[in-house]
RNA sequence: GCCGGGGUGGCGGAAUUGGUAGACGCGCCGGACUCAAAAUCCGGUACUGGCGACAGUGUGAGGGUUCAAGUCCCUCCCCCGGCACCA
């Protein structure tokens, strides 16, 4: 053993020894329990950022205590390739998208590799492989035939210039990122799976969806927004066509003052051909975006259209309108808008000057106050005539036979959940299997002709796709009838590569979607990635998973039992304004000077010496320039104490604040523990433990080794707290600091903990602990076992009980473990600060916590 | 705008089921070692008052429940994530 902690020479001997040894390269065995532990896989952007080393840290840690505790660990790594940063990169640099991922891929393949993750990588993939691909496309095709698949027009965002569909992401203030126009909405075919129909299973499980985050859970249900309510049909004054609209409110039907219908709805198109500013309103609107946020919080506008509805009760007229809030793609594109118990309704009829009346009043009997807001919670119904004194539940059913019996509305479930548009108008991606063909339409490619092959050797040509750039590319024959036809050239969303990975690493030579492999293993029994996939990706990889279990591929209800999210990495800001720009600068350029209190005075930056403004922390980023490199990390202090770090800093749900200072002391740490092995090291090897011949020292030693063993198993068996895991083997390293017994017993003593540490820490910084692990006399630690807790060691002779009055602190006593009421309090009056305070009071309630705290209620 | 999460010393955080607020680490202050510096080691460090024992205050703001509240309830403020074509 060197007596130096050198993590440049022994991290990379251990990594070699693993690679040699296949250590985590897994085969089924049906008579071990499985573990399947994984972690989000990445976009190959170029080079792993913190975030990456955080995510996969945690699933590291989680492997390597599940293969302590003896079970049969898959920890798989596999790459999110295809995506629109490789198409920039080829816009901008004139690199194949194929050729810049492969690069990118082999870069962060290396890094990985230096981090120590113990990955199986026999089962690695790359998501923009055909080998992959070809069976999304199979799958697609299977659920084209079972009537799964349906296409329609959806909006998108246009750029006029660049004649190109955006991501919302490319849509800044309303124009094109690159073209500068401003954007419009334009609606084009697109193809949809029915998500929609799996959304009442996909509510319901989450119930059964223990090991998932409250938050996740909650957030899916909200999205997928489940809804009982009717829908009614309104007659439209002098028109055939009745319009239809549902409502969860059927009991503020009474106060309906308006109708909003949607700028696309045939009554605009109607109205507007008569009216030159209706036209130039509805054209407006072509220019929002199309995202909900967008939407949302978009200023409220709308005019008449001089079409009236007919009230279905009381026959009024009822003039109807066209707003820009209102999206002819959700339902029937127009809502009945009751502005006195409906908050949104109440201000756009306050900015117009419609009507607003109240039909429901407060069960309580108190008064509601419309002139200030609607009044939006359930009650009693008013001014509603034959419904009056009916409650809202009683108005809702009476309401819903009466229109049902009329054949005018019917009850129904509805959802805010929409199907999965899963077109994209872009190149790197994969094709969507489907021929259009004059005579037979839409055709699925035959199962015998998949894969469709993305060509990979292309040349971008301005931003256009080149398959859909290339006249050649696309042209093909029908299936059916044999006849010219044309391959689509959209290609699939991202997000259904990644919703089904998870299941391909059981099997990735699998000849099929899937083979028997995969029940072996599924399901996921830890998943880790970050929070802002709670809704999108979770909700499709769970869809996905049930779409494979109806196909017979997987047996498995859902995709994976237990679930963390892990926040995200943040750092200080540093930077300059000049002018208008605002330049920032990296915090490893900046020095910091502080006050005597550790305060922030001001920062410096070291190239010209003047100063910086200390910004807010956030999310790491190339456009606050607040990055760290891993690689300069490792570089400097190896891996481990990259790991330690990212572990130590914060729970792994909660926000990683950055610390250069916080990296130094993770490295301080393990050089001194690496100090005192080799310190106890050096004084050879000590005779067998003894436990009946332990001094009380010694007892007390060995009982915080055993119970820093129980907290650390617990810490990241259960609580997945590894921050708090690592602060207890720092206190357990300080107390071993200062138990300096020579003795052979004291000896042996420090030897049984120096082991324990060298296994507890393991999971967290494998290499150094396997290191001192061998220098303690043993070889391989990687196929150790979880020590086990000595549940005698844990026995204690006396606690500390906490002597409160009133609820204040007062003092301390010492009382044998199990102590009573009678026991505690005569040892607590024995304290002379607590009589203090009892002095001219008498004692009214006492309240006893065994071992822990007594509290004497005095008046 | 809607949905979800968060706010505790100078900083990251701990307090697991309502029971000692501030573990552990960073920073800072003081000391040892050194010709000196770095590294390392030792001590101190929520705030206010006090030599001290100790007392008072304190977990975003305000209110409430309780013997006891960082933790539960109500109102409000600020920050972060998501909002269906970023991944």
């Amino acid at each position: 053993m060197q007596e130096q902690y050198n993590p440049h020479v022994i991290e990379p001997d251990v990594q070699a020894d693993w690679e040699e040894s296949e250590a985590f390269k897994v085969v089924e065995d049906p008579d071990r329990e499985k573990f399947y532990c994984l972690s989000m896989l990445p976009y190959p952007s170029g080079r792993l950022h913190m975030g990456h080393v955080r995510n996969y840290t945690i699933g590291d840690v989680i492997s390597r205590f599940q293969r302590m505790a003896g079970k049969n660990v898959m920890q798989p790594m596999g790459w999110d390739a295809f995506g629109l940063p490789a198409e920039n990169a080829a816009i901008k640099h004139g690199i194949p998208p194929a050729a810049w991922t492969y690069e990118n891929i082999d870069h962060m393949r290396a890094q990985f590799k230096r981090l120590g993750f113990a990955f199986d990588w026999s089962r690695e993939v790359a998501t923009c492989r055909p080998e992959y691909y070809r069976w999304e496309q199979l799958m697609f095709v299977r659920l084209f035939e079972k009537g799964l698949v349906y296409r329609k027009s959806s909006v998108v965002n246009w750029d006029p210039v660049d004649q190109t569909v955006l991501a919302n992401e490319q849509v800044i203030d309303g124009r094109g990122w690159r073209s500068g126009a401003p954007v419009e909405r334009r609606e084009i075919p697109q193809w949809f799976l029915k998500i929609t129909d799996y959304a009442d299973e996909l509510l319901e499980e989450l119930d059964r969806l223990e090991g998932w985050p409250d938050a996740v859970k909650t957030m899916q249900t909200n999205w997928i927004g489940r809804s009982e309510g009717l829908e009614i049909s309104f007659q439209v004054a002098d028109h055939e066509e009745p319009l239809t609209v549902y409502t969860t409110r059927p009991d503020t039907l009474l106060g309906v003052t308006y109708m909003a219908v949607a700028p696309e709805h045939p009554l605009a198109t109607e109205a507007a051909a008569k009216s030159p500013e209706l036209h130039a309103f509805i054209q407006e609107t072509r220019k929002l975006q199309a995202s909900e946020a967008a939407m949302e919080t978009l200023e409220k506008k709308g005019l008449p259209l001089g079409i009236d509805a007919i009230h279905p009760i009381t026959g009024d007229r009822i003039p109807i309108w066209v707003g820009n809030f209102v999206l002819m793609s959700y339902g029937t594109g127009a809502v009945m808008a009751v502005p006195g118990h409906d908050q949104r309704d109440w201000e756009f009829a306050t900015t117009y000057g419609l009507p607003i009346h109240q039909v429901i009043a407060p069960a309580d009997g108190s008064e509601a106050d419309l002139s200030q807001g609607a009044f939006v919670e359930k009650g009693v119904l008013v001014n509603s005539g034959e419904y009056d004194g009916m409650s809202s539940q009683e108005a809702f059913d009476a309401l819903a036979d009466r229109f049902e019996k009329a054949g005018t509305g019917q009850r129904r479930v509805n959802y805010r959940l929409r199907d999965w548009g899963v077109s994209r108008q872009r190149y790197w991606g994969c094709p969507i299997p489907v021929i259009y063909c004059d005579d037979c339409g839409s055709v699925p490619v035959p199962e015998k002709d998949l894969p469709v092959v993305l060509p990979e050797d292309v040349a971008f040509m301005g931003v256009a796709s080149p398959i859909k750039a290339d006249p050649t590319w696309r042209q093909t024959t029908c299936p059916n009838c044999g006849g010219p036809a044309e391959r689509e050239t959209d290609t699939f969303d991202t997000f259904v590569e990644s919703s089904w990975y998870y299941a391909r690493y059981c099997c990735p030579d699998a000849d099929g979607i899937v083979d028997e492999r995969a029940d072996y293993w599924l399901p996921i029994d830890q998943y880790i990635g970050g929070i802002e996939h709670a809704v999108l990706h979770l909700l499709y990889f769970r869809f996905w998973h049930k779409l494979m279990r109806d196909a017979g591929l997987v047996s498995s209800d859902e995709p994976a039992t237990r679930l963390l999210c892990q926040g995200m990495v943040v750092a200080e800001t540093y930077y300059r304004q000049e002018g208008d720009e605002t330049i920032y600068f990296n915090p490893a350029d900046v020095d910091v000077e502080r006050d005597e209190k550790g305060r922030i005075e001001r920062a410096i930056l070291r190239e010209d010496g003047q100063p910086v403004t200390v910004g807010r922390i956030e999310k790491m980023s190339k456009s606050k320039n607040n990055g760290v490199d891993p690689a300069d990390l490792i570089g400097e202090y190896g891996a481990d104490t990259v790991r330690l770090f990212t572990m130590f800093a914060s729970p792994p749900d909660q926000a990683l604040e950055w610390s250069d200072a916080g990296v130094e002391g993770a490295f301080r740490f393990l050089k001194r523990l690496w100090r005192q092995v080799y310190d106890h090291a050096q004084g050879g090897q000590p005779p067998a433990l003894d436990t009946s011949r332990l001094t009380d020292e010694q007892r007390a030693i060995r009982r915080r080794v055993h119970e820093t063993l129980a907290k650390v198993g617990d810490d990241i068996g259960r609580r997945y707290t590894f921050n708090t895991a690592i602060a207890a083997v720092m206190e357990l390293s300080n107390a071993l600091a200062r138990f300096e017994d020579a003795s052979d017993q004291g000896r042996a003593v420090a030897r049984e903990a120096w082991e324990i540490v060298a296994l507890i820490l393991s999971p967290i910084v494998p290499h150094v602990c396997e290191t001192l692990w061998q220098a303690l006399g043993h070889t391989d630690l990687k196929d150790q076992a979880w020590p086990t807790v000595d549940e005698d060691a844990l026995e204690r002779d006396a606690v500390t009980i906490v002597v409160q009055v009133n609820g204040k602190v007062r003092g301390r006593v010492q009382v044998a473990p199990g102590a009573d009421q009678d026991t505690v309090k005569a040892a607590a009056m024995e304290d002379d600060n607590v009589t203090r305070f009892l002095e001219g009071k008498s004692i009214r309630k006492i309240i006893l916590v065994p071992d822990k705290l007594i509290n004497l209620v005095v008046g």
